[in-house]
DNA sequence: CCCAATATACTACCATACAAGTTAACAAAT
DNA sequence: ATTTGTTAACTTGTATGGTAGTATATTGGG
């Protein structure tokens, strides 16, 4: 198989450097490759292969691998080989309850406990949103609404939770990366968004969760139509 | 330090036996003892020291470390060892919040769609935990717990979402078996179970959601109590 | 032509060796 | 007595070699 991504630059900051092993910067590479399908669903991909285009040693890819496994988007098969899982519906059923039931709880947190700053924080990053939104670039948008979900569980004081949302994530993105120009519009998720700041602002733990609720039922409406377009990376 | 746990053995079963690598039965080992308490907060476990006591080289033990780390129970420094983390109280706390968000929604759904099969399991769970309460036997009934909670959310079909808890537990487990004796008594415990199963059986979400919550709050109480008299392997 | 036995070319798992960084102890100089 | 420089004994990170299992191609017999 052919493939062109490489490490990104070590970062200059000395002392994260020591922390951010070669494994680490593997992984960071292949998960954004899998969830950017260039690794396509059933690829096989083994580690003395991935070791000699990335210019190192099998040891960090194996961790990597390991550790790709663990958030579900690769399969090691010992002494098969390693092979990029196909997108389960179900599995992102599964993905899509268990974040509704973590956001929900960690909204209404906020509702209750946000200080002025952080509902201000969160206006601001819905008007990058709209901006991106003129400006036809779903990508930034994708971006900036990863940034908006992370800013309402740090202002509820979860950032704890983004951890495990993250890895959760990672079986929806590959969703949302196919559907980044097809599907529902920005505009509706802005607007969805807007719900949610409302309700915080307004201290509606409540509403702020159905609000919440409402948004992430966005992506079951959006599936099925991208499961027929794109078939052949889908099981279930 | 001196340790004497040893590897389980090899399932005969071959075709498990496949993908159960070392690593993950150092895993297990190492994560029982945590929780146990053999290995203490603050102790430093090297890979060659535990490779050499279970009789295998610094590989697979490296790779249990780094799934160790995931979860949370040790920390790596590169260059300076893993050390046992000390239990955090905060990180308790998250985990009981991430813990409770899932496990209430779980329990509202199987309250929707269990089956009676699944019902009449739970209440046979139940009476083996009575049945550990009479004989004043706490290790069998965390056991019976644990396997009552997997039961609820197999019961939900949300066998899912037991992947995520049993990490999050991890952090508590450490607080509950410190809990064994002098904590909540076994039958306030299973009151709990009983008025979750209850509700479930009448199909009534809110009530066993809410019940769930109630249940779950039960480490808090009994929390402070665990803190004060074992100070010395908390932080926060 | 078809099928079975066999060789070959993979794979991941585990063991071992080396490299680089940290810590602590100890010796020498101030 | 205090400080500084050096050394030695650790640690984890990375590289490489060997082993066992699997899949595929190939070959030999029907």
């Amino acid at each position: 198989m052919k493939l062109d991504f490489k490490l990104k630059p070590m970062p200059q900051n000395l002392e994260s450097h020591r922390r951010y092993t070669m494994a680490q910067r593997v992984f960071d590479v292949l998960k954004q490759a899998i969830i950017q399908l260039q690794l396509r669903p059933g690829n096989l991909i083994s580690e003395a292969e991935i070791a000699k285009q990335l210019g190192l040693s099998r040891q960090p890819v194996r961790e990597a691998f390991i550790k790709l496994a663990d958030v579900g988007l690769v399969e090691v098969r010992p002494q098969r080989g390693t092979f990029v899982m196909y997108i389960s519906r179900k599995e992102v059923e599964n993905a899509r309850f268990i974040r509704e039931a973590i956001e929900v709880a960690v909204v209404k947190k906020a509702a209750i406990g946000a200080s002025d700053e952080d509902i201000t924080g969160l206006w601001q990053l819905i008007e990058r949103q709209q901006f991106d939104d003129q400006n036809g670039d779903p990508v930034s948008f994708m971006q900036h609404d990863e940034e908006f979900h992370l800013a309402i569980a740090t202002a509820a004081g979860c950032q704890h939770a983004w951890r495990i949302i993250e890895n959760l994530k990672a079986q929806m993105d590959r969703v949302r990366f196919i559907a980044l120009d097809n599907a529902t519009p920005l505009k509706t998720l802005i607007e969805q968004h807007e719900m949610v700041v409302s309700a915080v602002a307004e201290r509606a733990p409540e509403l702020a969760g159905e609000a919440m609720r409402l948004h992430l039922a966005e992506i079951v409406i959006s599936l099925p139509k991208i499961v027929a377009d794109n078939s052949e990376i889908f099981v279930d």
